[in-house]
DNA sequence: AAGCTAAACTAACAAGCGTTAGTTTAATAT
DNA sequence: ATATTAAACTAACGCTTGTTAGTTTAGCTT
């Protein structure tokens, strides 16, 4: 257990193959070769293509839960705990930009964890729903369409991934402040 | 040619897996099972699983450069563009949910068609650029984060197909209306 | 020098993959 | 009745898949 850098040496090579390719498409061999050995050597490091899977999704998604968490138990106004809320997925998405494509898109290949993890987004997506509705009931937050604006807000934070990687220079803090922005005022002048 | 009913029949049959599992872990035997026929059996009317993915893919995205050619050569308001273009998005998404699934998740296994593909995407991605841009110059639109807000719109708009099958009794005109106020004016009161 | 260990290797497996070739079936048109 | 045709079938192909077993290599510890 001293030693686990070569496996977390394949685990975030096999999630930058999976961003590119998604997780059926990616082959123990491409793994390999990706790694510069052969797919064999593979397994003296993880158990499974989907041990592999199963560490990227989980890891991530307990970190929204636990952040979540944080967020909920505080004393803020609903609209900080947007903010709070836009600044985790910033953090989370920009520290594992690679680990988000899996997250997002393949999920639905997880085994044993599928059911787990299906707890947790939906749990997520409630605590996530009920600061909404508390924005609503202290007259923060316009008391129609929550569901829509749940979704869009959902939507944007969950493309953070692809997005990230595409601005050099980004100052986190900046776009966090211009994104919160953007979600809570809208773009209209 | 005129009987094209059993091969679009596949292809929806086909798509409609492709969102469920992606189509690299969609088989043809999957397909055929779907079906109620054997793999085989597939190709008296279709050439090939590439094909299937192409023509899924390709349709959608010409519509939506389609729609975008229409509303670009309007005269009207940029803000009314943009409402047009949360219109073409639900409309599109609401009638093919299974090929936006494609679309967004699977355009990368595109072999011959992908240079087509991306160069569809990113003009379409130009041009809604460009609507933004003009609404800044004629004053409709905050003159901050020109591609925070292209980000988050599009985000949005382009996960449609996960969240319109979700609510039953969905009016698509009040979906629009209600989208389009929250994309424009945020949520805030 | 000898032993241990982490991490690579070769070789092979059973199963599944997309696809082709050739054949049968059942309904329609002549 | 006969010919045609759309759409299914069986059987098989060459290749790739994830994974296992057993072996070799090279660097550390004693």
């Amino acid at each position: 257990m001293k030693q686990e850098t070569r496996k977390e040496e394949i685990i975030s090579t096999a999630a930058k193959l999976f961003k590119e390719k998604g997780y059926s498409a990616v082959t123990m061999r491409d793994l390999a070769s990706a790694m510069g050995i052969k797919a064999a050597s593979l397994y003296n490091h993880i158990s499974s293509k989907q041990d592999i899977l199963k560490v990227i999704i989980i890891s991530l998604a307990e970190s929204f839960t636990e952040g979540m968490a944080v967020i909920q138990s505080s004393n803020d106004l609903c609209l900080d705990k947007l903010r709070q809320i836009v600044k985790l997925h910033i953090t989370i998405s920009s520290q594992n930009v690679y680990g988000m494509a899996s997250l997002n898109n393949d999920w639905m290949h997880l085994e044993e964890q599928l059911e787990y993890y299906l707890k947790l987004r939906h749990d997520y997506e409630n605590d996530f729903r009920n600061i909404l509705k508390q924005g609503i009931d202290s007259n923060e937050v316009i008391d129609k369409n929550l569901d829509v604006m749940l979704f869009s807000m959902l939507s944007t934070l969950r493309s953070l991934y692809l997005w990230i990687p595409k601005k050099e220079d980004l100052n986190l803090e900046e776009l966090a402040a211009n994104l919160s922005n953007v979600l809570i005022n809208g773009i209209n002048k």
